[in-house]
DNA sequence: TTACTATTGAGAATTTTTCTTAATTAGTAT
DNA sequence: ATACTAATTAAGAAAAATTCTCAATAGTAA
């Protein structure tokens, strides 16, 4: 049985603050946030795992950027990258997934990262 | 200077013929291929890193396979991921890319990778 | 062919990830 | 509340992955 353990409610609970966070973001959180005692690396690991196994939480994998962990129980989406303040934005999906493609392949899963200057970052660059 | 040296000349031979790799993928390629020395594992980290930096290679991260290589000095195009045999198939890019999203973010690359079954394990999958 | 210097190969050093084990603790039943 | 039990933890050892060091080698230009 899973048991609701400290680790485990902390990585959760980070990603519900943070809502997009990498390995190190995530394991920072936890040396923050926790008064007792100190999170050992290896359970770290093993928890990590554990989530993404079971579909609690997604690890994203980016050409631009580091990997990154999201919660899994969100509306399906995709994600915006700031290339400057390195800003993850969800954005909707845009376009309908087709069942098959033009070559016969079944399509399953469709994964789109968007890379670029945030609004933020723009306005700012403008002054 | 950038010399044109053997262990270089094979990993782009290795892509020329395979288009796409991992690391063990190539790193095996060169093993098998090279009559006289072996290379060395770390000239050959620092060679991916070399021609990834000088934009001759590119690694493209996939959230359900390990990362692959391929050479940069093609058309821009998106992958279709086999999750079934992991053939990774070039797809031509089918949506134009606007310069900005909804939100006024600017867009400078987008990367879309596709997963399912390709046609060919779909085929033999119905016998 | 020679000279110059970037690059290699080999292993050491470092970093990252996984594994092992005794001690702890969450969940359950009493 | 107390005790029981199995899952989980912390800590460090072990293994795997990556980077670094440096003497020897080999591209390149003249």
């Amino acid at each position: 049985m899973e048991r609701q353990t400290k680790p485990r409610k902390m990585i959760i609970d980070c990603l519900n603050n943070l809502h997009h966070a990498s390995f190190d973001d995530i394991f920072s959180y936890l040396e923050e946030n926790n008064e007792s005692k100190k999170i050992s690396l290896s359970t770290f690991y093993r928890n990590i795992s554990f989530l993404e196994q079971d579909g609690i939480i997604r690890k994203v994998d980016s050409a631009m950027s580091e990997p990154f962990y999201e919660l899994s129980n969100m509306p399906k989406h995709d994600h915006f990258i700031c290339t400057k303040c390195h800003k993850i934005v969800d954005i909707p999906r845009k376009i309908k997934k087709e069942k098959y493609d033009d070559y016969g392949n079944l399509i399953q899963e469709i994964s789109i990262n968007e890379y670029g200057i945030c609004k933020d970052c723009l306005e700012k660059s403008k002054v």
